[in-house]
DNA sequence: TGCCCGGAGTTGAAGCATCAAGTAATGTGG
DNA sequence: CCACATTACTTGATGCTTCAACTCCGGGCA
């Protein structure tokens, strides 16, 4: 267990620029919905998972699933989303320890109100600096790199409703 | 400005994908420094960075744009990283307004003592799941999106030393 | 020389995330 | 049917990040 296995020159520039824009592009994107909806990337994420779930209601650990967070975390921001009226809890009728968060037909508005300019954003940050093959790079990497993180399948609870078979990248030397 | 471009499928798939890599990567990579370094992902790099610099000393504002913060963040980190015993800060002698961070003995062998820990985290979680191809991509695509998240040129500042021409990706479409 | 502007850095308060307990309801073995 | 572990969730404390002052030094310029 002694021998370390560095980073080779093209891993470790691979690197720098990945850590570079983990650092860079959720402070950038956070800036964007503070600045013109007072909203974190976290809590906007919630009211958004909310609002594309039939009912608009669900679970608290299943939402906690859906935007990868702990339950503490989303209990903490869910409560400051009460607070400002967008969301409401109540206790599930199926089941006596579960809690149901529902978003409210003002935080409905209040979605609606922000999407566009998180979309342009994103769009503007990420997706008009590459061309389909980039897109398609975009996806296979963080898909690969997904499967690490998450060897599990939590992933497979947020992504995409409408998802294909979910395997269109070269095989990822997964082993 | 009404016409909302939303993103289309494989946009979609491809930001969902990112944004759970990017919510999830970082607190995995801070919970293995946390757990056998007791530190932040951030305090490392600050650490590293300075590793890396002949004299092991740079100004605040340098090593700030090394590592991607704020000044007001880095003032905070380097008075803890001061406090036990890693860096030191001294005026410059050179400029009456300008504080050198310097890496002790002591934060130098932290530095040596985490790193490879660290360097295996890294190596588990993106490039064991990635074959060359994959590591071009990344490189590429990321490239891409820190030139729209910094088109100034402060990436030029960090990146790394041992830069090539820096440039063997596709025309990356930026207009 | 004296004045003022801008850059370098620090500090304090406020917000958000994380961790460790804690509560309450539900299954499960005896 | 009663104890006990488990699941679902909440709460409080702590620490890190951000934001908005604030200080201090150096450079123009009149």
């Amino acid at each position: 267990m002694d021998e370390t296995r560095w980073l080779d020159d093209d891993e470790q520039r691979a690197w720098r620029r990945t850590a570079a824009v983990m650092t860079l592009l959720p402070a950038a994107l956070d800036a964007q919905l503070q600045r013109d909806a007072g909203l974190t990337q976290f809590s906007y994420l919630t009211l958004a998972m909310l609002s594309e779930t039939p009912g608009r209601t669900l679970p608290m650990s299943a939402l906690a699933a859906t935007v990868n967070s702990s339950l503490s975390r989303l209990s903490h921001v869910v409560a400051r989303l009460e607070a400002q009226g967008w969301v409401s809890r109540e206790p599930s009728p199926e089941s006596g320890r579960v809690t149901v968060a529902r978003l409210t037909d003002a935080g409905l508005e209040k979605v609606r109100q922000t999407a566009p300019g998180h979309a342009a954003e994103v769009r503007r940050l990420i997706f008009d600096a590459l061309d389909g093959e980039g897109v398609e790079s975009l996806a296979c990497v963080t898909a690969a790199i997904l499967g690490r993180l998450d060897p599990s399948g939590k992933l497979r609870a947020n992504p995409l409703r409408r998802g294909g078979p979910d395997q269109e990248c070269d095989p990822p030397a997964t082993a």
